[in-house]
DNA sequence: ACTAGAATGTGTACACCGCTCACATTAGGC
DNA sequence: GCCTAATGTGAGCGGTGTACACATTCTAGT
């Protein structure tokens, strides 16, 4: 009996349930994300959930949706179009940062065997490639946009995993700050650019 | 009851624990990989194996350690010591192939937020960063040794998560090979090199 | 306004999980 | 040969995902 005198109906259990995902996420990391407690903090029985959401699978997937939004919206406050290696590496370092201040989400994201056909994942996740490959052509027209577009994202993104999983030096946010930076210009400054202003 | 009239004593049970575990690991994912499971193959109670682990993260770990052991060997295998971005591309392939290849023990390497304090784990991540950064350093003198470390640890690692989580088209070893050669050469080409031989 | 049926939420139940604890059995050092 | 430590057993607790039958409420068509 979740509520004494709660109306019967929720009003938008759905919503209700993805906030409250996302809540015990950050409070309790990835294992801590249950549907039934989910359905607690929801204050609904155990198994309503499963009216909006097929599975566990179902409801983390959405959970990595809005993720992945966020992450997009952060990479562009960060910088709404780079056009230096410096400019991309603060980019760079947003993404890294995004990784190692909500780790939980990071890895739901990234981490969890998902099924790779969820439709909100898949549009997610495409915005993220698409925003990549015209950055990286703006700045380096003359390279292969799409080999050096998957590169630039691969380096980025393992840099968030090293040190989401403390394979690098992440003690201070210096420090990290530090790694990324260098680890972009280590490798983008000996390409032939374009479009570069700064160092 | 596991065993009819087998010895009360198992003889080697923490071996047959990681045994059985691997084996789960690879036909079951990481969800399979319970230590009730791994007691029922090892044919011993479900509360055994705790004799030999401390609990499941332990004996995760074990897994994990050695399949750092393992991607070690792969990688020295595929090439002992590459001294053209060519060479190092077939490195980063078998990096990215073994990722493929055990999705499941990848992701028990790099994608579970484990204890950073796993003596095991640390070891064997170390034993990495070496073999790496040495090899940067031969390929690259004139580089900052350490930054281009990292960031070509960040790039192979970055591909490798990439195309597991399906973010990159991995539908044939020839794509994979494709872009994995594709973007490393995008990123190493155009780097100053004293040993370069090959394209 | 009434009513059928669709949506939504509840409760029970099952199998599995990690883990603790008291106990049984065995191996090895004295 | 015995005593102790190591090892394995079994019952049991609280948690989980999820299938199922049932209750309630909303909504549309009359």
């Amino acid at each position: 009996m979740p509520q004494t005198s709660g109306p019967y109906h929720h009003g938008d259990l759905r919503t209700a349930c993805l906030r409250a995902a996302r809540e015990l996420l950050e409070e309790d990391g990835s294992a801590g994300l249950s549907l039934r407690a989910v359905a607690r903090r929801a204050g609904v029985s155990a198994t309503a959930p499963y009216r909006h959401y097929a599975d566990r699978d179902a409801l983390v997937s959405a959970v990595a949706a809005e993720g992945y939004r966020e992450l997009a919206e952060i990479l562009t406050a960060a910088h709404p179009s780079p056009t230096t290696p410096d400019e991309l590496a603060t980019v760079a370092l947003a993404y890294v940062r995004f990784a190692l201040d909500r780790p939980a989400m990071f890895r739901v994201m990234f981490a969890e065997p998902c099924d790779p056909d969820n439709e909100e994942r898949v549009a997610a996740t495409a915005a993220i490639t698409r925003y990549v490959r015209d950055l990286v052509h703006g700045l380096f027209p003359a390279a292969d946009a799409d080999a050096l577009a998957t590169a630039v994202w691969a380096l980025v993104h393992g840099l968030a995993f090293l040190h989401l999983d403390g394979k690098l030096d992440s003690s201070t946010p210096e420090a990290v700050a530090a790694q990324v930076r260098g680890a972009v210009h280590a490798v983008l400054d000996a390409l032939p650019a374009a479009t570069r202003g700064g160092a």
